[in-house]
DNA sequence: CGGTATCCTCCGGGATACTG
DNA sequence: CAGTATCCCGGAGGATACCG
């Protein structure tokens, strides 16, 4: 393995824990895996996290260029997000991490 | 993509999220990367975490399974730590996670 | 429809000091 | 050496209500 130093300067997996610390990020990327979507859409799929955490996680994934936020300016408001190249390329890693938890883990 | 339902019951991404989003885990799993370490050790090389949350998330990994625990019953006391199967299994989606995050964040 | 605003609680995580 | 014991604080995340 590469040799790192443990800060968020120079730590590519201290730079990037943020994304993947939070309680929903993972599950957002992988029901937007599917194609773009609309804000009710993800929260119909994710029923248990609240609007404002919702947005809050997605403004988040944004920044950090995992999500696109499309906003199409019509009544009633029209809002899409989908997988940046970025979030296309985390996908193998999440199915990874699912299989290894699928394969370590029980219910 | 498989189906997954979202709760922590049945979703095998958010049975296993608690232990990534720990801001240290997975710093802690890479540096038992190398090999078998003490408590000190570890510290030593994670100058930055407290002994405090040091213990608390080598616990958490451990409860998960992802790391061993040994503890010599000498004075003065010595534990070590390593990772087991399941941790050791980490290792490579820990490796896509670093690639990842260096190609697509900037220092 | 896609959010905000507001309030609240819990706990992750830091700092410091102490111990078997 | 390998932890505990406390204290403290910010912020994650939930609940509810409201808005352009």
């Amino acid at each position: 393995m590469k040799e790192l130093t443990f800060d968020a300067e120079n730590c590519p997996i201290s730079r990037i824990s943020k994304v993947l610390q939070g309680k929903w990020s993972m599950v957002i990327i992988y029901v937007l895996s599917e194609g773009t979507l609309r804000f009710s859409e993800i929260h119909h799929k994710l029923p248990h996290i609240t609007e404002v955490n919702l947005t809050k996680d997605l403004r988040m994934l944004e920044a950090y260029g995992v999500i696109h936020r499309e906003v199409y300016p019509v009544v009633p408001p029209k809002v899409e997000y989908s997988l940046t190249d970025m979030g296309k390329d985390f996908l193998p890693i999440l199915n990874s991490i699912t299989d290894w938890a699928e394969k370590y883990t029980t219910k």
